[in-house]
DNA sequence: GTCTATACAATGATAGAC
DNA sequence: GTCTATCATTGTATAGAC
């Protein structure tokens, strides 16, 4: 007999195959780990999203979307170039704490193997946010803020330790530094880990 | 019939997990697979790995061991930090490079979702890679070489950089720049991404 | 919309011959 | 060491009652 929940069946269904999804991976789980989660059984499972893989696409889709819309709605041109990296990063590092488990998912798909699964592209919400990243990179070096160099490569750095403090958080929390700790980070990108030499200027 | 190929029945069917567990993951991948592409049969991977398991946990055995090796060799004291960092990175990508389906393979078990899969622990590998890098950032610190900050935040972003650098040639490997992007974004890091102030001692 | 019961394919693993 | 043949289990998915 099916447990009492809160929730209907659909998000029920919903917030069990993430967090399954998410730990043991897409091909390791199976529907009937996720109805049992939910409490509910297997036709409820194919009533609602048709297959493993409907369920699969439905959950890729809203946490694509929150990003998206988390990307747009960060994007305002108050501020300087520096201000505004720092505020897109923790707009997205807000939606990495709020829907951990979704953002977890959607990572290991982004950069993991394929698990049997269909093609999702999700290249199109990578493209957004490193191009959305880049053209704030181009605009820093042409106002004469940011350092002259590839524009590609310096958004690659930034990209990476927003990655990476993620990826920490997720496998390894007794390293990760939070929110803080990404702030620092960036911080120190800016500035450079080495000290600069004397300036030019002083120089006899 | 089992097909004739190169190398031993052992090595061929370990470098067919390889791919498979690299390309598709571990749980998706069937041991039909894998004896199909290695060209024998079930019973001969049994016969050498005693059962799935066994074989996943060869692979990480020999994947680790090999950046054991490649760390141990390549932290050498001579040079500045700079070019130490510069020379641990580089022999790691050298590894990544030469095994890289293997070292993909151990990279998704690291950050990805168990997929199934046993405990096999790999943070002694990330602590050895971790501390030595560590190291070399405190020892910069100590002699002026580099800029003051705490050790582990300066540690993590050169981490993320290496590890970024990697998972893009593995992800996205039009975008990847390879070893010379390496090099530069390296530098970058170093050098700081923002224009530096104007030097105290000549403003007013 | 959700259940019970079940169909049917694929999987990990083994017995026993050679 | 490697094969053929086979097994028990698990997996996705569905039919039909309510």
């Amino acid at each position: 007999m099916p447990r009492a929940r809160n929730g209907s069946v659909r998000d029920r269904l919903l917030d069990a195959a993430i967090a399954r999804f998410a730990t043991r991976g897409y091909a390791a789980t199976s529907i009937r780990e996720i109805v049992e989660a939910a409490g509910v059984t297997k036709p409820a499972l194919y009533y609602h999203f048709r297959s493993k893989e409907g369920i699969y696409r439905a959950i890729l889709d809203a946490v694509a979307d929150t990003i998206d819309a988390t990307l747009a709605s960060s994007l305002s041109t108050a501020g300087s170039v520096r201000e505004r990296i720092d505020r897109l990063f923790l707009a997205m590092w807000s939606v990495f704490e709020r829907r951990r488990p979704a953002v977890r998912f959607l990572n290991s798909v982004f950069w993991g193997p394929k698990q049997g699964t269909p093609a999702f592209d999700l290249r199109s919400v990578d493209r957004s946010f490193t191009g959305a990243l880049r053209a704030l990179v181009a605009e820093g070096m042409t106002s004469g803020e940011l350092r002259r160099a590839d524009a590609g490569d310096v958004t690659r750095i930034l990209a990476a330790v927003l990655s990476h403090s993620m990826d920490l958080a997720l496998v390894l929390p007794r390293q990760a530094q939070g929110k803080a700790g990404l702030r620092r980070a960036l911080d120190l990108v800016f500035q450079g880990l080495a000290v600069p030499p004397p300036h030019p200027e002083i120089a006899p």
